[in-house]
DNA sequence: ATATTATGAAACCTTATGGTTGCAAATATA
DNA sequence: TATATTTGCAACCATAAGGTTTCATAATAT
């Protein structure tokens, strides 16, 4: 299955878990306690958190500390970033942008199916 | 179902239409022949883009011109921004930091299931 | 030694997701 | 007018996702 940053923070539940990891390392319980859903159903997001790097998780006895890796987000947060310019500039400078842009613009836009000229 | 940006960017092919139409507006066929799935699959991404506001769709004639509505990122932006100071700053300022914000830290550490004072 | 706690994982269920084909309607073109 | 194109949508399908209960195991506490 595809387990990708971009997934693992599309669902709420997770994105709460990051950030009460954010605060300091807690172990599953925990973390699980500050849910309405069952321990298993924590467990399971803390393990797809897990599987893509955002979390880590440590030994200590019979408990097992989640610590969040949030330098993971930075995949998101540089894809968000190249388009901050699109809602940040100023609408007359973002034309020149757009023009500027559209002379390397290499999208096909016709041929898929019917391989027309255009 | 829930519908939010969070989700909408979750799916790899989502993120390359926006991708695409955040150089210019393009009608539904032309996005589809972009892709190696169905014009009714890519359609159906398109749908869920304007769903939750990323894309706006504009009439014209018979087509109908998809407009990426980047800005609706920001909230994306917003969310991962709070971390960056975690994978940003030097560990030792990090460190003064976390110690500051656990002080008013609200999470609950015990207690759900069998009410044990910490 | 026994009970309790913390955890991982299996089995199962329901719904969401992402894909397909096919058809109908509206617009454009020969 | 007859044909092409562009689109939306329905019906259907397989699999992923998110949840549950249950059980086994290892570590800790009594």
């Amino acid at each position: 299955m595809r387990r990708d940053t971009f997934q693992a923070i599309a669902d709420p539940t997770r994105r709460e878990i990051l950030s009460m990891l954010a605060f300091k390392p807690l172990n599953v319980n925990t973390v699980s306690e500050n849910f309405d859903v069952s321990r298993a159903a924590v467990y399971k997001h803390i393990k797809i958190l897990t599987e893509c790097g955002l979390v880590v998780i440590k030994q200590q006895g019979r408990e097992r500390f989640c610590e969040a890796k949030l330098e993971k987000l930075n995949e998101v947060s540089s894809w968000v970033e190249q388009y901050k310019k699109f809602w940040e500039a100023k609408l007359d400078s973002l034309e020149d942008y757009l023009q500027k842009i559209q002379s390397k613009n290499k999208i096909q836009t016709k041929g898929k199916k019917h391989g027309r000229k255009k």
